[in-house]
DNA sequence: TTTGATAACCTAATTTTCTAGGTGATTAGT
DNA sequence: ACTAATCACCTAGAAAATTAGGTTATCAAA
């Protein structure tokens, strides 16, 4: 089993970066941070090459740079999450994330409709493995 | 401005426990927590009476014994996770839940039917404040 | 081939989180 | 009044997470 601690808060942080760019050097995400925060870019490095080792990232070569890639999805994040704070209610997430999010009708109607669409995509792989 | 860091791991665990009993003395949320873990009475006093300092939770007196009871909700946790990880698309969260904990289809259909609920009674709030 | 820039690695220091021991107060029982 | 039990408070120390300095290797330009 490769990731049974998950990431820590920072790691989350660098995570995200991570998924919203797909892949990236070092250099990229200590780039990104930096506008936000006063960070060095030993660091990233540091965290990056601790992430690896944890599982939670992985890399390649590009040139002499690394690029980084995640390993550790959204979907892994959240489903802790879930477990963790709701005690695998998806219904009572649902429930509250429409609520703290202040959703318009128009939106919940939007959002009903998504899931009509997974229900038909999942009507569709019953069967399969 | 209250809750500006937000809990830490234990805490949130803490808080859980609360959630789930609405209030508790320290010795029940102790007694509670010893069933799965080696953990002293005092370090929960200890965690309780920093949360409160926080801003957490607050406390009564009942007896001499204190009573705590959570001020920061899931729904609290719930915006900032959906912020943080998702950057606030609540749809994205909703079809990662689904995905993740495997709903059959009859559960999302479950699910819809609880927003088009969600949504009516939203429709009946409107114009209040 | 020397120099400057940029890369990753190693590791020590700092900060934050977590933990529980020690102490004194209060209450109930004898 | 004395003792035992239970409570909260204070605080130091351990553990984990976060941070960046120092070093070495590589490549390109002068």
């Amino acid at each position: 089993m490769a990731n049974s601690d998950g990431p820590t808060e920072r790691e989350l942080e660098i995570l995200k970066i991570l998924w919203n760019m797909r892949q990236a050097t070092v250099r990229r995400v200590y780039e990104y941070m930096r506008q936000r925060e006063d960070i060095a870019q030993n660091t990233v490095q540091t965290f990056l090459r601790m992430m690896e080792e944890k599982g939670l990232v992985s890399h390649k070569l590009q040139g002499r740079a690394f690029v980084y890639r995640p390993l550790y999805s959204r979907g892994k994040v959240l489903s802790r999450f879930l477990n963790r704070i709701f005690d695998g209610a998806v219904d009572q997430l649902v429930l509250n994330a429409v609520e703290v999010a202040g959703l318009s009708i128009e939106e919940i109607e939007d959002l009903e409709k998504k899931l009509r669409a997974a229900r038909s995509s999942r009507q569709a792989d019953s069967g399969l493995d």
